[in-house]
DNA sequence: TCAAAAGTGTTGAAGATACACCCATGG
DNA sequence: CCATGGGTGTATCTTCAACACTTTTGA
């Protein structure tokens, strides 16, 4: 009955240059000094294991409001050279819009595209690894797709951010017909004048199914 | 950086007289004195999480090489009145045929269907739920539902695991059809000839698929 | 001879995939 | 005028769901 060292560790994903992203940050000190990281940190006495999260990537990423989920705990007794540390890990998605707020140093947070990691500290690739495998998973049957994009979309840009995270290209008409007529978005009368040609824009049609 | 009390607690689930049925352990001690709670305690100094869940199997319950995976972890500063304790759950899957070794003491330890649950302690209610809901889920993509075999089974056998989980009666034709043809299982050249009619024996065809 | 579980095919509906062209606009 | 992304329909295949009867055996 022994108490131990609790953290909890963010995999913060968002969609920059239609390719994805990870928030990482570069440690200052010991161990793994000058290695990049996840961004965590340990669990308040009193806090919950998500308000512990959400607390790390507003303070250590300057991101508030974000869609957060638990995703495993990791406790090998090693992964950690100083001690028993177990960690909690969640991901996170933001939609590139959302800024990024104080309290992220340039200097010492960086995104990284999901397939070109520098080597991590601690376990914390396999960490990776894990969310982007989660999150392609649930790709299918839920919407995270849509925690990546901001309020308005097009389906050029949901299009792509499936694509992102699947790593490959999908069939426009296929991709528009499944989106459509599961009737999980809902589209808008307003017309994105930016780009080449005029697109409608949608929104999520209510809360659907974010299943864990 | 204070630190905290982690536990493991193991949702074992087997099939008895074709329901469902959980293990839970009547607490002898306080807080919830008198009261069900799933097999479960304290995580060691230089033990995995999964090994402190093994390990809690071997000891409250007396089962030993089950298929045992993470589940979920729960961390409310509430969750257990003597102080903050986080727990990291795993679920596990016996068949009914393993015996449940020395160290189960039958008047402390007992399966519930899963339908019929008594009160339980702290958050363990949401935590069978949970790992109710995933098995249901895994149902379809893993061959989790073997687990809950011994070596060699009929696909009637199957079949009433597979009901069991669902909790509804599904069409036998379809079933087979779906089974064999995802070469999942592998038909053997013994007949069981109990029963009243000789039924073929089956047998997982190799390592499939657990993913989480 | 009856009760219980084993075994076996077909049809229709729904969903997924493959595939190509024209349009509106900004540069 | 051309490069870019927006928008649209059809044919095919695969997958899933619904559905009923015969066989073997032990009691």
């Amino acid at each position: 009955m022994s108490r131990l060292l609790v953290t909890v560790d963010i995999v913060l994903f968002t969609i920059r240059e239609r390719v994805l992203h990870v928030l990482l940050i570069r440690r200052l000190a010991r161990p793994f000094e000058n290695r990049y990281a996840l961004p965590g940190g340990f669990v308040l006495e009193d806090e919950s294991l998500e308000a512990a999260a959400a607390r790390e990537l507003r303070e250590e990423a300057g991101v508030e409001k974000v869609y957060l989920e638990q995703l495993y705990s990791f406790g090998d007794p090693k992964r950690d050279p100083r001690g028993r540390v177990v960690t909690v890990a969640y991901y996170a998605l933001v939609s590139e819009t959302q800024p990024l707020r104080a309290g992220s140093d340039a200097s010492v947070a960086a995104w990284f595209p999901v397939a070109q990691l520098p080597t991590l500290a601690f376990d914390h690739r396999k960490i990776v690894e894990c969310a982007h495998q989660r999150i392609r998973n649930k790709l299918d049957y839920t919407n995270v797709g849509f925690e990546l994009l901001p309020e308005m979309f097009t389906l050029g840009d949901l299009q792509l951010v499936h694509e992102a995270i699947v790593g490959q290209a999908l069939d426009k008409r296929n991709f528009r017909r499944k989106i459509t007529q599961k009737a999980i978005v809902k589209p808008l009368k307003e017309w994105r004048k930016t780009g080449r040609k005029p697109a409608q824009l949608f929104r999520f049609s209510d809360e659907v199914g974010h299943i864990h």
